[in-house]
RNA sequence: GGCGACAUAGCCAAGUGGUAAGGCAGAGGUCUGCAAAACCUUUAUUCCCCGGUUCAAAUCCGGGUGUCGCCU
């Protein structure tokens, strides 16, 4: 069976560099499993590591897609199981590196997409149900329609509920991952995860935040607004757009904006490590206490 | 120096005699087609300090301290 190995971690951790460096030493390529670094023209934003960067290994599902495009799990996964395969044939190790959990899961796990459909004018008719006759009725409405989804999703959770609605009415329901212990039987997974103490992670986040600033952010998402996107697209929502869209259309003050990318990055780092947190052969690297990508490197060896 | 206002969690605050709202930040968590999304849980034995009134005080009274504003 092929081998692949996971590098997990929370944004600002400093993955790019120890995956280029990993991905180097032991003949492998980068998958990247982010959901903002597969978009073209989101450079800044996306903190897509650099052209030389890129040059150095080959990374498939960087700056592939177009932003104007809606883009999901299901087209992740298809896309990385195709590189990852591709990467295999030539005899190399598939390296998947990024933070995006539900991405990861789609490739460790079977989680089959197909049966449900997504259905724009279901979506719109029920978020509008919703708003004008509460929460509660929503969920009564899938209680109706299957009883154990509406059990483990809580009634606020109105994306997840209309989900599962539109699950119900195609006739399948939206599988609990908890019940579902199928690995992907192609591959062998080898899962690291590197992480930082809270006070440093965030301190390099806020640092971080300020550099893309630098960086002429604001600029990119102008040029992104030119191109016809707004907050509504898929590829808009990622932390640092919607913000600075919302300055740029005179709602908050650019100061407000950049604090707002600041706590929102830090708050998505927390939701990645608990994320992360679920996986029990995870190998945990603090990189606060141990720093030397030949530990990494030296564990990775032992295991392939 | 005089007059006035204010003082409640890391921050913003509600509460004017009946046993400390809420929001933010922080912490923990959920996760099968927008996932950088969406959602859930949690945080003050105490209200600047000292004394008094009262069955009962963050709330009323006196004094002190601090901050801000105005006046000379």
């Amino acid at each position: 069976m092929n081998k692949a190995i996971v590098l997990a971690g929370p944004t600002a951790v400093g993955k790019t560099e120890y995956a280029i460096k990993v991905a180097k030493a032991l003949n492998a390529e980068i998958v990247s499993c982010d959901s903002m670094q597969l978009y073209k023209y989101m450079d800044v934003g996306s903190a897509k590591p650099t052209k030389e960067e890129l040059s150095q290994v080959k990374h498939y599902l960087v700056d592939q897609f177009d932003p104007r495009e809606p883009f999901s799990v299901s087209k992740y996964q298809e896309e990385a199981l195709k590189a990852m395969a591709e990467i295999c044939a030539k005899g190399k190790i598939p390296l998947i590196t990024g933070g995006t959990g539900l991405y990861l899961n789609s490739l460790i796990y079977s989680m089959d997409f197909a049966g449900v459909s997504y259905d724009k004018d279901l979506r719109d008719s029920l978020y509008l149900e919703a708003t004008e006759k509460g929460n509660e009725y929503l969920h009564d409405m899938l209680k109706e329609l299957d009883p154990l989804a509406a059990a483990r999703i809580h009634p606020n959770n109105v994306k997840k509920v209309i989900r599962a609605i539109e699950g119900a009415k195609s006739g399948s329901s939206i599988k609990d991952f908890n019940l579902l212990e199928e690995e992907n039987p192609d591959y062998e997974f080898i899962l690291v995860c590197l992480t930082r103490d809270r006070q440093e992670l965030y301190s390099r986040i806020n640092e971080r935040v300020d550099k893309l600033i630098d960086l002429g952010l604001v600029d990119e998402v102008k040029r992104l607004m030119d191109m016809g996107l707004d907050e509504g697209d898929i590829s808009m929502k990622g932390i640092g757009y919607k913000e600075i869209i919302s300055y740029l259309k005179g709602e908050i003050t650019l100061d407000e904006a950049v604090e707002k990318v600041k706590t929102n990055t830090r708050h998505y780092a927390k939701r990645q490590i608990t994320w992360f947190k679920r996986y029990e052969d995870m190998k945990w690297f603090n990189l606060s206490e141990e720093a030397d990508p030949e530990e990494i490197i030296k564990w990775l060896k032992r295991k392939l």
